[in-house]
DNA sequence: CGAGTTTGACCTGCGC
DNA sequence: GCGCAGGTCAAACTCG
């Protein structure tokens, strides 16, 4: 690897999902390919953290074993380093048939758009809680339209459900 | 009637 | 400097 740095951040209290046992441990697959087409930004930093999913109706097929965990705390050139650290970033790519995921908390759609790197829309969510700045990106994966790809941008400052 | 969704337009950052 | 792509906003619309 290049970086080498697999840090293994287990940090539970830096997520507020651990805080919050509401969560059902589906399946899910924390995706360690963040976009096949910029690698170099891919083996940067992994991190196993255990967050639970509730998928509506995604419980099917039991095909998930494989968890791997990252999460890039956007410090690259080290230049734009500490824009607002509050902004982690975790990425999901969840089995569901649907992009719903009951996390626990309440999300109001902002945004859709098309991306180049995939033929599925992406849907960009907020947190509706009042104060709470978490953003929420939901899209297909590109190849297998079963999986979702979650990403959550921050950490809720409240309780869940 | 209010909360939430939809959709197009607009803004910004990055690469060439 | 220009063009492209991603991200956000806001007005209109829909549903509960």
């Amino acid at each position: 690897m290049s970086g080498g740095n697999f840090r293994s951040v287990e940090s539970p209290e830096t997520n507020d999902f651990s805080d919050n046992s509401n969560f059902e441990f589906s399946e899910y697959l924390m995706i360690g390919e963040w976009l096949d087409e910029d690698p170099s930004s891919v083996a940067s930093e992994l991190s196993v953290q255990n967050s639970g999913f509730r998928a509506n109706e995604a419980d099917d097929s039991g095909a998930g074993s494989s968890q791997h965990g990252w999460s890039t705390s956007r410090g690259e050139s080290g230049s734009s380093r500490e824009r607002q650290e509050t902004r982690e970033r975790v990425a999901f790519k969840t089995k569901s048939e649907v992009e719903i995921l009951d996390d626990g908390f309440k999300w109001r759609k902002y945004g859709k758009k098309v991306v180049k790197n995939s033929p599925h829309p992406r849907n960009y969510y907020k947190c509706s809680v009042e104060g709470c700045l978490v953003k929420k990106r939901v899209e297909r994966d590109r190849e297998d339209p079963r999986f979702v790809i979650t990403t959550y941008e921050g950490v809720h400052n409240h309780p869940g459900l």
